[in-house]
RNA sequence: UUAGAUAUUUAUGUGGUCGCAUGAAUAUCAUGAGGAAAGUCCGAGCACCACAGAGCAAGGGUACCAGAUAACGUCUGGCUAGGGUGACCUAAGGUAAAGUGCAACAGAAAUAAACCGCUUUAGUUUACUAGAGUAAGGGUGAAAGUGUGAGGUAAGAGCUCACAAACUUGUUAGGUAACUAACAUUUGCUGUAAACACUACUCGGUGCAAGAUAAGAAAAACAUUUAAAAGUUGCUCGCUUCGUUUUUCGAUACAUCGCUUGAACACGCUAGCAAUACCGUGUCUAGAUAGAUGACCACUUAAUACAGAACUCGGCUUAUUUAAUAUCUAACUAA
RNA sequence: GCGGGGGUGGCUCAGCGGUAGAGCGUCGCCUUGCCAAGGCGAAUGUCGCGGGUUCAAAUCCCGUCCUCCGCU
């Protein structure tokens, strides 16, 4: 679980920055992020309900949380972002799904 | 030994590092998903609508008996029917003699029947025609109205009789009852109500996105007190609210409370075949709101599956891993 | 969280106790110099799945899976 100031929770945020975001994406996730005004950045996510059963998708959600937790030193903070899973990633391990996450990131050259 | 039946338990554990939620005595400590948390199929609590109300209409649900329970469509024990060699399992299991509907195809006929056949009369004639009687035999169908034997007859027929099966009513015995057994008696009745229906009992609605706290301002249209409008699921009453409707602005209400002590859990005793109940002792055991349990390492276990609380309980249904226990049945083998 | 609808040939839909149907598409033949249109004929279905009621179930009842929609 990540810190209260680095959550992205209200509904208006998200729809803000799915309208207005840039995409970074591979085969397993898609990134949306956009700058902010903010010191810290917020991060959200947002797990397709095809993707599996209510505990396969909290437990995905736990892992990436985690993942970006472990990697938040090196995310550009000015900028607020929304991670988006695609279903082929239920067959994935823990490692696999941080080495998209560091893909995706990279991609979009926000690594400081 | 093999193949089964029933009931029950189990849902890995410990430590370390990083991280989250809640609480407290706040450099820290404690606690932190399930047996189904699931499906939302029933029953309740709780909240609001009048205190949950009256009548009519319409509609839904349940349906052997007795008991248990806050309640139930749930559970327990029994009855009956069906299945299984058996342990045992399954059942929406009232009324078809109140009425209506349906029963394709086949078949003469489907709820009342004469196609073939059998018998007889008349006519012609030696095989047909017409009429009458006849449900024993034939073939059709899921289903043809009881079966066997004897008497009886022109031929036949519950037409009569005996035995057997079913059914109606009654008496006696057993049982709280459903029902069972015996005896007497009546009848010859198709099936289907998981078709409409009938009978008995029963059901008000909306669901925590309930509901409470809170702050209002401006404009337009309509109405003007014996009212009108809104709410109360259709109508009539009764009741409640107090101008009604629309638009714009404002308020981080995407807040706080509701929110977890409860028909609670654990252990024991007594009553009961059991479901369960009384009593005693002890315990406090998730409460989030983009939504808390994850990652890594070590050892360990039979434990790898199905799967994540969202107001709370009681059931039902469905999904599912591993290991184990007790009692019982059948067959075979040995003593 | 609460509630409602739908699963039938490749596609869009009828049928709602007794036989599985229509249109479009597919295939074959005819027509044409060739194609389209037209004509004739044919194939294609565990009626989502599993039980039950019934003589008989796509249809009635129960359970289950998938899918769509509404409240927000």
């Amino acid at each position: 679980m990540l810190k209260q100031a680095n959550r992205l929770t209200k509904r208006k945020e998200f729809g803000y920055i799915y309208k207005h975001g840039k995409y970074s994406y591979n085969n397993v996730l898609t990134m949306i992020y956009v700058p902010t005004k903010l010191k810290s950045c917020r991060i959200g996510f947002s797990i397709n309900k095809k993707t599996g059963k209510a505990n396969v998708r909290n437990k995905l959600k736990r892992q990436l949380r985690d993942i970006v937790r472990k990697n938040m030193g090196s995310i550009n903070p000015s900028y607020n972002y929304v991670f988006v899973t695609k279903p082929e990633i239920v067959n994935l391990s823990y490692n696999q799904i941080k080495d998209a996450v560091v893909d995706v990131i990279s991609k979009a050259k926000l690594f400081v």
